[in-house]
DNA sequence: TAGATTGTTAATCGATTAACAATC
DNA sequence: TAGATTGTTAATCGATTAACAATC
């Protein structure tokens, strides 16, 4: 449904929107700036229910909280982070999680001199006992930031021991890729694609030359 | 047009395949590939001219360098990369921007422990230099790394320094902030969300439990 | 020639926009 | 009450799928 790609932005915007203090906007007012129409956004938010009130408009608190159960955002899903590379760290240090419906649980390694090293207070384990801690702990969803190459069996393990999300930033369609083995675990694949989004951009700058 | 979002998914595909040493493709198999359907497939390619040939299929090498040069992969653009923070240095260690139609020919910062170093034989220049570096080198792009609360007032500078594109990462939303500001300097932003796809990802997973 | 597969038209489906009555 | 703005239906628009003749 294309409603639910749009879920994410109206959130984004109702939470900026919320912490610069604002109480009610009008389907007017947010498709002016989130740059829709007011038709559009109206039947979006109709498709789950009417958050607003006629004369008045929508509650900014309200509406965003009831976009955030939604999305799931209250679910207290948990999540583990497989590879430390670059977008890994750069992931562990900036990217808050808990905003996002998650908590990071443990960030796991290969390289013996990443083993041991926290970074914002997680320790980075030893992939060796990621199946354990699999079984014990049972994490929600894996970010999975590992080289292209090994991105296949990981997933693959990662599916195995239950994991039901991978958020994979491999340049890589995990899903189509696994087709079967995904299937038959249910697992949900997110696949980031900065070469995606850039050659987007090439295409864009190309188309307004001329 | 719905067809150029999938544009970069197809050269991705044909690439791979490029890459494996595979000739010949036709809709049908490229379809069950890419989990799209052969009609969509030859309909899309046919809004750019016909690249087939009736009894056998496409040509890999052949499509995959149409689709390149629709995408404006050969047109030598040029980019620079504002904010050497953790994504922005996940980027230069690791992104190949010559493979989607870049070339990265700067690299700015305003930390002093930062300036002066090389990633990958790139040395990072003091952002003080922008300005001079912009009007004498005129980069097609600039990469926006830089912290969420600095994104806007760099891409307006970098919009008034000439950069017709932005591949932003701040997680706001560029064009719709900067409204007529962007419009009139004719500046495109990508915009990269991280959150919105996590976000994405937490509703399948919360949506496929019951 | 026979088989395969494209290019292309027509039919279907879904998503967006317009309009307006309901109602705060 | 009058004004504003939603919820909702109907109309439009665009994108996807199906079908098949053209042709390699």
């Amino acid at each position: 449904m294309a409603v639910v790609r749009r879920l994410p932005r109206y959130y984004r915007y109702l939470d900026d929107l919320y912490h610069a203090g604002v109480l009610r906007i009008s389907s007017k007012l947010l498709a002016e700036r989130m740059d829709l129409t007011a038709s559009q956004i109206r039947q979006d938010f109709n498709n789950f229910g009417g958050f607003g009130q006629q004369g008045y408009g929508y509650n900014v608190e309200h509406l965003r909280r009831e976009i955030g159960s939604i999305l799931g955002l209250n679910n207290n899903h948990t999540a583990i982070l497989i590879g430390v590379g670059n977008i890994g760290h750069a992931l562990l240090a900036n990217f808050t999680f808990e905003r996002h419906g998650f908590t990071l649980t443990a960030a796991f390694d290969t390289k013996p001199e990443l083993i041991g090293t926290q970074i914002r207070g997680l320790t980075i384990l030893d992939v060796a006992g990621l199946d354990d801690f699999c079984k014990d702990k049972t994490p929600d969803i894996a970010v999975l930031t590992v080289p292209r190459s090994v991105a296949p069996s990981m997933a693959s393990r990662l599916a195995l021991l239950g994991v039901r999300g991978l958020w994979n930033f491999a340049n890589i369609d995990l899903d189509t890729q696994l087709h079967g083995e995904m299937a038959r675990q249910k697992v949900t694949v997110e696949n980031v694609h900065f070469s995606d989004s850039l050659m987007t951009l090439c295409y864009r700058i190309g188309a307004k030359k001329d």
